[in-house]
DNA sequence: CCATCCATGTAACATGTTACATGATTAG
DNA sequence: CTAATCATGTAACATGTTACATGGATGG
């Protein structure tokens, strides 16, 4: 059927697909919304780039459109070939994820700069992992407080990951810190 | 002097201008090898976007080109410009690092797998992250073997922070996959 | 009535990947 | 002579960001 020309990672589709698979029907609008609140932190899109996705995923069969008023509201919902397409790349798909950060191309290039503007550097860095770990950790409170009636474990491991992932890099700062002006320690 | 539409993140200017600042003039073709072999673990390119980014550079007065014989071959070396500009980048620049990782997208969505399902995904995970953890370890062994006439430390710091986020990435996926199914601990 | 939110879409541009295309030089 | 490596580039396409554009409904 379809002809993919890359490896074809198609993550967008696979996100959109996630989501209309875990809360039912929704509009373009709330899939925005929830990029927004949800999986945000493991993938990022805005309504300019869902918006044609998702009328290019109801010509693909993967979901159908229904219109709703009074607004202009569209309504899609996942269909069995959609759920079927999910339930396969969770599967099956190897992840490639090559890694483009600029935070590790300033890692990289660190010692190109003397020791005090490294250490400004990677406090810098550290505040940024700080708050983002804040962030996590603020929205699996309210996840688990709120545990939305049984799909509550959606997006729980992810946020386990990035949590531990920001402690990491935290950790990190703090070693490269020590070992670039042993003083500071 | 330049009008940045974006923020205007241009890592891979700033890759370019780091791989030449540090190790001297060189073609475009040196560079997408040491790409391969040095700064891939935190970003990649290949020579289409490495050519026509070294004749904007060139445009824009951070490198001068030299052609060099006889092969076709050019030479590219970083300008005063080029080395203030990618000084400033190190220092000022705020990261954004966005993630969108297809590995945390599959975390994201594992509850909607079966239990033998979701280990499978995981115990995937945990093969990618072990083999990135040995090139990158292997990286270092042959790095700090031979470490280049005191540069050595470029990229030192990155490529540790990479190993550890490899060795928290395994850690998670096992007790993840402890936590799906207590009787595979 | 007017600001805010709901709701959709397009255009222009930046970035990144794959494939196509060409030719010189060197090692066996 | 011929295969591998050196060396450069372009074209087509996918993906992602920002800005532009429009209009309906709701609350104060």
């Amino acid at each position: 059927m379809s002809i993919l020309r890359y490896d074809d990672a198609m993550s967008l589709r696979i996100a959109l697909l996630g989501l209309l698979s875990v809360s039912g029907p929704a509009s373009g609008y709330d899939l925005t919304k929830k990029f927004e609140t949800s999986i945000n932190y493991v993938w990022q899109a805005g309504h300019s780039q869902i918006y044609p996705e998702l009328a290019k995923m109801a010509a693909d069969g993967l979901i159908t459109v229904e219109p709703e008023g009074p607004r202009g509201r569209k309504i899609y919902t996942i269909t069995r070939e959609g759920t079927d397409e999910l339930h396969r790349w969770l599967v099956e798909r190897v992840p490639t994820d090559p890694v483009r950060s600029e935070g590790a191309l300033q890692a990289f290039l660190l010692p190109l700069l003397s020791a005090p503007e490294a250490l400004d550097v990677l406090s810098r860095l550290t505040a940024a992992a700080e708050t983002r770990l804040a962030d996590l950790r603020a929205l699996r409170a309210t996840k688990l407080a709120l545990h939305e009636s049984d799909q509550w474990k959606i997006g729980y491991y992810a946020l386990d990951l990035g949590i531990r992932h920001a402690l990491t890099t935290i950790d990190w700062a703090r070693h490269t810190a020590a070992e670039i002006d042993p003083g500071s320690a």
